[in-house]
DNA sequence: ACTCCTTAGTTCGTGACACCAATTAAATTA
DNA sequence: TAATTTAATTGGTGTCACGAACTAAGGAGT
């Protein structure tokens, strides 16, 4: 019910009303989820799996670092593992110093699926941004990695 | 999801590698909502209530149109409603029009929990920018705030 | 009126996901 | 060896999301 806001002034930038920066981090961190749950679903995957896909690209944790590094508890850690594994996305490896401990790896078929995710997120997070300058876009992704480089600490 | 494609361009910021566009928000999007998902357990509430009071604050919409704001199925409506109403942050009004239909509003109660939340939030999200510039800060939530206007259906 | 169709919400069943508390087993320390 | 810590699992509970089937109310159309 609300008419776009019309204020047409030239620049490059467009007549965007600021949410402020919580609402607007907040506001786009769902947007983002949207698109990313979207693209995992095509794959029948939720967002958690191929989060966790991601993040096994180029690691080969335990459940508890893995744990640690998605922010979950390590019991959710066997849910989401055991699922993965179930349909061979994912591979427990026993460790070779500690036989309470797996290492998780992901599976050739993980990686597949993981690339096609890729190419689909890609596609429509590029789409997000259709409507900016490269030079806006190339901020923004500096931002955004600026923000996730400080805070994750790995 | 992770490239690694570096190129410093044109950012007076030093040791940032940048993670592209997708990772960059893909991340960035795990670790807003993680902050929301924090924020949000300190009151007892899970994000997706969080954000359903926060969609609240300025709307009174039917389940159907509120399910589709928030990009849900109406059956899941009905429940996150239930629960919500359960707390008694959120009423279900009979729509004077339509006898079938009812308007979500927030309650009072609900409006102080939204607004303890967003106060931690704030709190929250300045801390993770707490090493960028004003200016950088001020630009990131310019970007967002394209994005999520550009593409918010509504 | 009286069918036919659509729309608004709910209910039900299923599954993913998350947490906590308690448990097993191996490693570490004392 | 005994005590403690650590890695992971199990079991129980609750949220959340979906699809399919359902009720009830609105709107045609003839």
């Amino acid at each position: 019910m609300q008419n776009k806001p019309t204020a047409e002034t030239a620049g490059a930038d467009q007549d965007i009303e600021d949410l402020g920066l919580v609402d607007g981090l907040a506001q786009l961190s769902f947007l983002v989820q949207g698109v990313l749950g979207k693209v995992a679903a095509e794959h029948g995957l939720s967002v958690v799996q191929l989060r966790l896909l991601g993040v096994l690209r180029d690691r080969t944790p335990g459940m508890q670092e893995l744990a640690h590094h998605l922010g979950l508890d390590k019991s959710s850690m066997t849910g989401l593992v055991d699922r993965a594994e179930r349909r061979d996305l994912v591979r427990r490896t026993p460790s070779a110093h500690d036989r309470r401990s797996f290492l998780v790896s992901i599976t050739p078929q993980g990686q597949q699926l993981a690339r096609q995710c890729e190419v689909l997120a890609d596609r429509q997070i590029r789409g997000l941004t259709a409507h900016l300058t490269d030079a806006q876009r190339a901020r923004l992704s500096l931002l955004a990695s600026a923000l996730v480089n400080h805070h994750s600490p790995l």
